[in-house]
DNA sequence: GCAATAATGTTACAATATAACATTAACTTC
DNA sequence: GAAGTTAATGTTATATTGTAACATTATTGC
């Protein structure tokens, strides 16, 4: 059963201040459950791109992380970045964004989403958050033309608070 | 006013058989006039772009449209398809289909809208479909957040109904 | 242990996109 | 309609993002 909390809830990840760290390390921790549950590894690399990922404030680009990897001992061939960032995503710890071919460590591994994003042009941070009837409404406009959804990509760009009151206008 | 028909309706650029060579130059004629009322100059380039993108029926890759600028006489290095496919996309007369780095020409040029597409894995055609009630959802949770919505972006990947048929599950 | 599978290493390159500056065309204001 | 201004195009070069393909090493299942 969902409970209503989620109306305006389930803001993981979003502009707002709160103890990223302690919040990292938590999705760490959740992300090493999951792929023990499920018979996944997470090796080194995996693992590291996943903190990488939880550390950053905003969105990392395959060389960016690249670049990070190097310095820690990593090899660092793009490869390197994309089987790491692939396996994240296709396991469900980590999005892509499209608009800004970046990856971000998802805020809710363990729940089945279709993600809403949104990015401040300003400062570059984007907030995951989730609507569900958002999505199936959707679905119903894709029953209406007979087609099957797979993946659904909702991304919007903007200005967050912060930004506003910083720079108005 | 807006009617109600829209529901469902405006699938324009839908998956469904349709003239497609009438819609095409009809959507040409409303790009001129859309182009003479706001003052905007419809070069060459720019025409023989929307005219590739209207043609085809999925959407073309910047080099695509760049290869085949080249075989009727226009200049073929990069700018020249970005700074065309810019022009249009900024005057709303096409989209930039983030998932796939592709741009279609857009069936509603007229209205403003955060249009939807419907990309199909299979015969890579692309639907482009528009929801009003799912956007304000979305506005309404931007809001809850204090974000300004500037751009939106809704992919949704794919089968759709004819490739369904054809190659059952 | 041995075969099968999964993950990583590595090279090379493909595909997508833009910066920067030169040139030409179009508009505008007198 | 000439001179200045802005907009569009031409061109070179390069930046950024992403993958194919194949070799090697680790892990798993029997």
């Amino acid at each position: 059963m969902k409970s209503k909390k989620d109306e305006i809830g389930s803001l993981a990840g979003t502009f707002r201040e709160h103890d990223h760290a302690k919040c990292a390390s938590l999705l760490l921790d959740t992300a090493r459950d999951l792929c023990a549950e499920r018979g996944l590894r997470l090796t080194p690399v995996r693992e590291k791109v996943l903190k990488l990922l939880l550390k950053s404030h905003a969105p990392l680009g395959a060389y960016d992380i690249l670049a990070e990897l190097s310095t820690s001992g990593f090899r660092a061939q793009p490869p390197v970045a994309y089987r790491a960032l692939d396996f994240l995503v296709e396991n469900g710890l980590a999005h892509r964004i499209e608009k800004i071919n970046a990856f971000v460590a998802c805020s809710q591994p363990h729940e089945k989403h279709s993600p809403i994003f949104m990015i401040c042009n300003e400062c570059e941070q984007v907030a995951e958050t989730s609507i569900k009837p958002q999505v199936s409404s959707l679905d119903r406009t894709a029953r209406a033309i007979g087609f099957d959804i797979r993946h659904t990509v909702v991304e919007v760009e903007g200005l967050c608070a912060a930004c506003r009151e910083r720079s108005p206008m």
